[in-house]
RNA sequence: CGGGGCGUAGCGCAGCCUGGUAGCGCACCUGUUUUGGGAACAGGGGGUCGAGUGUUCGAAUCACUCCGCCCCGACCA
C-alpha cells in the first residue's frame, strides 16, 4: 500500500478525549475514530490489525472448535425463557420493530445457541459439539471508558461447548483453557488464568484470562513464577496432559480483587514471590452445566436411553479490547511497537528524498519486490519532510523500516530498522533478499 | 446514578472573571527556498463560539434549561 493512498489521519498531538496510552495512540495513529461514548468505526489501520487478530483466534479455535455466525439481533422470547430478560438488566438493549416485536442486540450469545442446539442436535452420539463465531455485541455500560477496552459496542469471540456429561464439559473446558493460552501468547501477551467469579453468565467454574497492565481496570494479586511458566507441546485429544497443564498454572495463587483472600495469599506465596498490580481481562472461561439447556429445553437421549439436558460451557474473548491490550503490553515514548503477528503492515519502506531519482528507483524495487513476496508493506511515498516520515513509521508501529535515502545509496546501501530493538542493519543495494532473511530469521 | 471537569476552525488551546460581534499554534491550499528526526519565508481558505430561552442597545462572555464528551466510584469480554 502506498501511504499517498491510504486513509490515515494521524494526529500529532493527543486528543482530549483519551486519557490512557492504549486510547491516545489508537486515535493519534489513525486506527479508530469515536462515533459516539462507547461507541467507534474502526479506520483501515485499526480494523487491518483488528482482522489480524480475529484470525490468530480463528487458527487455533479451528482446531477445537467450529465457526459459525449468530445474528447481532435477537428475539427477547428466548431470553424471557432463560430469564435473564429481566436478570441482566440495563446492560440489555431492548428495543421494538415496527410490529411492536420487542428485540434486543445481543450482549452474548448462551441463549441463542441453545436454541439452534435443542432444535437440531437429538442424542448424545452427536456430541461433544462446540461451536463459535465472532460478532459484534452491545451492553449498555454504566460508564464506557478507556476507548476500546471498554466500548459499549465491541467484537467478541464467544465459543459455546455442548456434552453428554459434565467430565466431558470439563475436558473440554480444559481444552479451552490451553486455546486460550496459545491464542495470547500468539499476540505476544502474558496472559495469566485466574479464577473468577460468574456473574450473569452463571455457573461454578469459571477463569478469566488477565494480562498485566497499569491501566487495568481490576486489582489483581498473584505468585510471579506463574510468568514463568511455558506452554508446552500437547496435542488437543490429550486429556490427560491437558489436565495436569491446567492444575499446574491454577495451583499458583492468582486473584482478582473480587476473589482475593489477603490470609491466604500470606500463606500460600513467598513475599519476593508476590506481584499485586493491575490487570486487564481479555478471556473469560465458563462452565455452567445445565443453567441454559433445562429452561431452554436443550435436551440429548443419553447412553440410558432417558433425555437429559445437555451440559455447557461458553468461552470468550475481547477481540477489540485486544487491540488496546496489546498496544498497552507493546509500546514506548515513540508511539506504538506491533508484534508481527497483529501488526498491519510488516515492513514500511520510507523513501527519504521523493524527488531523487536513484531514490525513487530504489524505493520502488525494494516496494515491487516485497509485495512478491507477499508481504503486507506500507510504502511511504509522500513528499514530506523525512522527520514527518520517520515519526509517523514509529507512531503507528510498523515491525519493520526500510530507509532509503541519499547517504546510504552514495554508500551502496539502505537501511533497515527493527522498531522494537531501534536496531538497523545496512543492507547493499543489490542484496534485497538480505531483508527477508532479516525479518524472517 | 453520585462526585468532578470540559464543549470556541480538522487537532491542541487562549479569549469568558470585568458584555462591544473571535484569536494563537499545528494541520490545509498557492508560490519560492529547503530536504536523514515533526523545515523557512510570503500569500490564502476555513467558525451558526454544543443547542435553546432569557437579560441587554449589544452575548463566546451574564442567567436558566437541555444535549454531548471525559475523569473517579458501583458493574463487566
Amino acid at each position: 500500500m502506498r501511504r499517498s493512498k491510504l486513509f490515515l489521519p494521524t494526529l500529532k498531538e493527543n486528543p482530549s478525549e483519551a486519557s490512557i496510552t492504549s486510547h491516545r495512540l489508537m486515535l493519534r495513529a489513525g486506527m479508530i475514530r469515536q462515533a459516539s461514548s462507547g461507541i467507534y468505526t474502526w479506520l483501515p489501520l485499526g480494523y487491518k490489525v483488528l482482522k489480524n487478530i480475529e484470525n490468530i483466534i480463528r487458527i487455533e479455535q479451528n482446531l477445537i472448535s467450529q465457526e459459525l455466525l449468530m445474528p447481532t439481533i435477537q428475539d427477547s422470547a428466548i431470553w424471557k425463557k432463560s430469564g435473564r430478560f429481566d436478570d441482566y438488566g440495563k446492560e440489555m438493549l431492548k428495543f421494538k420493530d415496527r410490529h411492536e416485536h420487542e428485540l434486543i442486540y445481543g450482549p452474548t450469545n448462551e441463549e441463542l445457541i441453545t436454541d439452534i442446539f435443542s432444535k437440531n442436535i437429538m442424542s448424545y452420539k452427536s456430541l461433544p459439539l462446540c461451536m463459535y463465531h465472532i460478532q459484534w455485541k452491545f451492553r449498555d455500560e454504566i460508564r464506557p471508558r478507556f476507548g476500546v477496552m471498554r466500548g459499549r459496542e465491541f467484537l467478541m469471540k464467544d465459543a459455546y461447548s455442548f456434552d453428554k456429561n459434565k467430565e466431558d464439559a470439563i475436558k473440554c473446558y480444559n481444552r479451552m483453557f490451553l486455546s486460550y493460552l496459545r491464542i495470547f501468547n500468539k499476540m505476544q501477551l502474558k496472559a495469566i488464568p485466574v479464577a473468577a467469579d460468574t456473574g450473569p453468565i452463571g455457573g461454578d467454574l469459571s477463569h478469566e484470562f488477565i494480562i498485566l497492565a497499569e491501566t487495568g481496570e481490576s486489582d489483581v494479586f498473584i505468585d510471579k513464577n506463574i510468568l514463568n511458566e511455558d506452554i508446552p507441546d500437547i496435542k488437543y485429544d490429550d486429556s490427560e496432559e491437558i489436565l495436569k497443564l491446567v492444575n499446574k498454572l491454577t495451583s499458583y495463587y492468582t486473584a482478582a480483587d473480587d476473589k482475593h483472600n489477603e490470609n491466604e495469599y500470606y500463606k500460600k506465596v513467598n513475599e519476593d514471590d508476590r506481584l499485586q498490580t493491575r490487570g486487564i481481562e481479555v478471556g473469560h472461561l465458563f462452565y455452567f452445566g445445565t443453567k441454559y439447556s433445562k429452561p431452554l429445553d436443550a435436551c440429548i437421549a443419553n447412553i440410558d436411553g432417558n433425555n437429559t439436558p445437555v451440559e455447557m460451557g461458553s468461552y470468550g474473548i475481547g477481540v477489540s479490547r485486544l487491540v488496546g491490550g496489546i498496544i498497552d503490553a507493546h509500546h514506548d515514548e515513540k508511539g506504538i511497537c506491533w508484534p508481527e503477528s497483529v501488526a498491519p503492515y510488516i515492513v514500511g519502506i520510507i523513501n527519504l528524498r521523493v524527488n531523487d531519482s536513484a531514490c525513487i528507483e530504489l524505493s520502488d524495487k525494494i516496494y515491487n519486490f516485497l509485495i512478491n513476496k507477499n508481504i503486507e508493506i506500507l510504502y511511504d511515498d509522500r513528499d514530506e519532510g523525512a522527520g514527518i516520515k520517520l515519526a509517523e513509521m514509529d507512531l503507528i508501529g510498523i515491525p519493520w523500516q526500510i530507509r532509503i535515502g541519499p547517504r546510504g545509496i552514495n554508500n551502496g546501501f539502505f537501511e533497515l530498522l527493527n522498531r522494537k530493538s531501534g536496531k538497523i542493519i545496512e543492507i547493499p543495494i543489490n542484496e534485497t533478499d538480505n531483508i527477508i532473511k532479516n525479518i524472517l530469521g
